[in-house]
RNA sequence: GCCUGGGUGGCGGAAUAGGUAGACGCAAGGGACUUAAAAUCCCUUGGGGCAUAGUCCCCGUACGAGUUCGAUUCUCGUCCCAGGCACCA
């Protein structure tokens, strides 16, 4: 053991190690007890950023800890490497995508190796792989076959500047969640999977994940948006048709008083045509198309809209009511039109009172006097019902139901849910992506590659600096085959696929990454599957894991697994946020471009003093960025994994403190400064591991502390996954042994302590080994144990008897308030605890000449007195 | 507006089947070692009070009530912060 802690020699020694002994490779093995941890995988940027370093730690640490709990832990690694910043890099630097991420992934997967993280590299994969993308392929032809794929032209979220489709779950605020653009609408052909199909199925089972946070599920079921009420036909005046609406509230229909139809109505143009109305229909059609959805989905829009010319009937009263057509209205929910009741829907009453609309109410509030009608919002609430024909008196919960079968019985109408969740729209006009492997046949439409011709693979000469778009297009060798069918000449399919759909399936690939027939192998995916633990960021709360959820339930119907649910348990780890420093003249400032000093912080560039700002998520625009390359050369590896896990539980936000971070340096110090102190007493001692009653004076405070931690410690991991509190018991017991160090020289102490000390030690190691792998292997091989035996160490067990024989403080309570303490031995009864409180000179003091009403005995704890 | 979280020292954060508030770390102050500094080690550190300086007293977990012998913890109301959703009929 050398005299100074070097990270800089321990940490690549150990890591060698670790790689040649392939340490963490796992197969299957049914005898033992699979864990399977998971973290987010990265897109291969190029370099890990320190969001990432925390999400690994953090998973390493259970990874590591569950091993040595004895579970055969599955613990992969791999790259989500399709996806736009590769074509955009690849423009910029004259290269090519592929080479471009291959690159940055080599100097990634170099830098996790940096951190001692405990990866099955055998088995990690990239989503651009032909034998990744294949089988993507290989499935999206699997759900075409049975109807859970189609191809529709729609209006879609399109992105000028990436010139690309999003999904809605893309759209942040009406931008682009990658680069911020507004997005518009455009009408495009596209491939869609029917996660709606599955809807109320992953509604459901948003009840049945107790190990998800409810925060995850909570914006899960709001995604999904489910309503109940009732799909109803009202007859168009005239004519033989009539108009579907979806309403939440049958219950107001006799307070219908106009309709509405989304612009992109089919029916709007038909139903004004002829009418004198065409006209400015026509115009606000044409103007509406023009808006973005972003500028008419803006808060407090303006409501506004146009008389059709056309009317329809009310089928409960035969009441005549007008049809507009109005911007709020979408074509995407329910059946794009609204049965509009001013009285009880503020959206309505609004646009009733712009354009003079008459408001009928029907549902008397139940905290407003009868006759009152005058109001000025619309009522939502319960109540009776009123100027509803036979409904009349009744309660309008009561009418809801009545009405719907009212409209069953007669055929208008029926009992209807609807979702806000619409299909997964999943093509993308770009190069860098999975090919959608579709022919496009002048004879025989679109037909699918047949399987033996997959993958189809990206064409890798082609030339990205001819604009944006998909180059697959232009790329003939690419674009002209024959069709699987007639075999006659056919276009393929240029989209590519959402890289959300290589993240569907990537924790299933892990089980069997080099399986050459099929997704993966059954009976690897039988015993891995699901994930115990799943670790990301809340960033992907509803797209990734939504559509995770939905690619299981499809891979479930087809029989290829047996499970719906691909993650059992799942954390969400905060970010990772840091002060931003702004200077007056250069902006916001790099943390190595200002300087510290005399308790001031100063600019390097100009010398002017640095506005610090306030605690933000770390990203480059607001430069408050740390670089992990950087710590891990100074302070190594284990440091940063320590400080990340210290600083903050897992799932809140950690701010980012260099003082922090040399306090956990300092730690690591300590502790390799003690065990060197101690070893030449400690290398030839056995560990003490009697029973307590044995222990002496000297070293029995130490033997307890040691057990006591290891209860504590375990706890705080097993059932929360509170590292933070986790290390400050190690640092206690840490500060523990420094106690019986000030008080003897190590050669001075006797065999009993020397053997406690050696325990406490050992303890120490094995409690931070999860943690810091690299410090605590070195110091266990120098206590004498095989080299790299702690990675598959058993995690040590406290004796009950140890914690047990002790004596125990009784406080002391006059009224509820802390008066004195006692020692007493542990399990002295209530009659005895109660005797010895009221002898204490404080609480008699209180108790005064008061009579005493109660004692009140908390075996263990307390004596409350109340006067 | 709705839905989640969350408000505890100078700072990050401990303590919830109700039972000593502030563990552990950072920062700060004092001391030891040193020619000196760094490093290290030890001590102090929520606020206030006192003729008694203590095994002392009062106040204190966003704010106001309540339940209880006892509330950071449970209930109700209010305020503030963060995240998500937001014309979804």
């Amino acid at each position: 053991m050398e005299e100074r802690y070097d990270p800089q020699s321990v940490e690549p020694k150990w890591q060698a190690v670790w790689e040649q002994t392939r340490a963490f490779a796992v197969t299957e093995d049914p005898d033992k007890e699979k864990y399977y941890l998971l973290e987010m995988f990265p897109y291969p940027s190029g370099r890990i950023h320190i969001g990432h370093v925390r999400n690994y730690t953090i998973g390493d640490v259970v990874a590591r800890y569950k091993r040595m709990c004895g579970y055969n832990v599955l613990h992969p690694m791999g790259w989500d490497a399709f996806g736009m910043p590769a074509e955009n890099a690849a423009i910029d630097n004259n290269t090519h995508p592929a080479k471009w991420t291959y690159e940055n992934i080599a100097a990634m997967r170099k830098q996790l190796k940096r951190m001692g993280f405990s990866y099955d590299w055998n088995r990690e994969l990239a989503t651009c792989d032909p034998e990744y993308y294949k089988w993507e392929q290989w499935l999206f032809i699997r759900m075409y076959e049975k109807g859970m794929v189609y191809r529709k032209e729609s209006y879609v979220n399109w992105c000028e500047t990436c010139s690309t489709v999003l999904a809605n779950e893309q759209v942040e605020a009406g931008s682009c969640w990658r680069c911020g653009r507004a997005v518009q609408q455009k009408k495009l052909w596209g491939w869609f999977f029917k996660i709606t199909d599955y809807a109320e199925d992953l509604l459901e089972y948003c009840d049945r994940l107790p190990g998800w946070p409810e925060k995850v599920l909570t914006m899960q079921k709001n995604w999904i948006g489910k309503s109940t009420g009732a799909q109803i036909a009202f007859p168009i005046y005239g004519t033989d048709e009539s108009l579907s609406v979806f309403t939440t509230r049958p219950d107001t229909i006799y307070g219908a008083t106009f309709m509405v139809l989304a612009p992109e109505h089919p029916l709007v143009k038909q139903l004004a045509a002829g009418t004198g109305q065409e006209e400015p229909v026509t115009e606000f059609v044409e103007r509406m198309a023009r808006e973005s959805h972003t500028d008419r989905m803006t808060e407090d829009r303006e409501k506004e809209g146009v008389f059709l010319g056309a009317w329809c009937i009310n089928p409960v009263n035969n009441r005549q009511i007008p049809i507009y057509t109005a911007n709020f209205a979408l074509m995407e929910y329910g059946t794009g039109a609204v049965m509009s009741v001013p009285a009880h829907d503020q959206r309505d009453f609004e646009f009733a009172g712009k354009y003079g609309i008459e408001i009928i109410p029907v549902i008397k509030p139940e905290d407003i006097s009868a006759g009152e009608t005058a109001r000025d919002q619309a009522y939502t609430g319960d109540g009776e019902m009123v100027n509803s024909g036979p409904f009349d008196g009744m309660h309008n919960r009561q009418a809801y139901e009545d009405l719907i079968a009212y409209f069953e019985k007669h055929g208008t109408g029926k009992r209807a849910v609807s979702y806000r969740l619409r299909d997964w729209g999943i093509s993308r006009q770009r190069y860098w992506g999975a090919p959608v492997p579709m022919v496009h046949c002048p004879q025989c439409g679109i037909v699918p590659v047949d399987e033996k011709d997959l993958p189809v693979r990206l064409p890798e000469d082609i030339d990205l600096l001819e604009g944006g778009g998909s180059q697959l297009s232009a790329h003939e060798d690419f674009v002209n085959t024959e069709c699987p069918k007639c075999k006659g000449p056919a276009r393929r399919e240029t989209d590519t696929m959402d890289t959300f759909v290589e993240s569907s399936w990537y924790f299933e690939r892990y089980c069997s990454p080099d399986y050459d027939r099929g997704m993966f192998d059954p009976t690897a995916v039988d015993y891995w599957m699901p994930v115990d633990q799943y670790i990301g960021g809340v960033e992907h709360a509803v797209m990734h894991l939504l559509y995770s959820r939905y690619f299981t339930r499809v891979l479930k119907d087809m029989g290829l697994v047996d499970f719906k649910e691909p993650f059992t348990r799942l954390l969400t780890q905060g970010m990772v946020c840091k002060e931003t420093q702004h200077c007056a003249d250069h902006g916001y400032l790099y943390p190595e471009e200002a300087e510290d000093r005399d308790e001031s912080v100063y600019c390097k560039k100009c010398g002017n003093p640095v506005e610090i700002g306030r605690v933000e998520k770390m990203s480059k625009s607001k430069k408050n960025i740390i670089d992990p390359n950087q710590l891990v050369q100074y302070y190594g590896a284990d440091t940063v994994r320590l400080f990340c896990l210290f600083a903050s539980p897992p799932e809140r936000d950690l701010e980012w403190s260099e003082r922090g971070v040399e306090g956990g340096y300092r730690f690591l110090n300590r502790v390799w400064r003690l065990a060197r102190t101690w070893m030449s007493r400690l290398e030839n001692t056995r560990p003490y591991d009697g029973a307590p009653g044995e222990v002496d004076e000297t070293a029995r405070g130490l033997y307890i502390k040691t057990h006591q931690t290891i209860k504590r410690v375990t706890e705080d991991i097993e059932a929360r996954f509170h590292f933070n509190t986790a290390i400050s018991g190690a640092m206690e017991l840490v500060n523990a042994m420094y106690g019986i160090d000030s008080q003897m020289a190590p050669d001075e102490a006797d065999p009993q302590t020397a053997g406690v000390m050696r325990q406490a030690l050992e303890t120490v190691l094995l409690l931070l080994a999860p943690m810091v792998p690299h410090v605590t292997e070195e110091i266990w091989e120098a206590l004498g144990h095989e080299a790299g035996s702690l990675a598959n160490a058993s995690w040590p067990a406290f004796r009950e008897d140890a914690l047990a024989a002790e004596t125990k403080l009784i406080v002391v309570q006059v009224n509820g308030k802390l008066r004195g303490k006692f020692e007493i031995e542990a399990g002295a009864d209530d009659e005895t605890i109660k005797a010895r409180a009221l002898e204490d000179e404080n609480a008699i003091r209180f108790i005064g000449d008061k009579p005493i009403k109660k004692v009140i005995a908390v075996k263990n704890k307390l004596v409350n007195i109340v006067v």
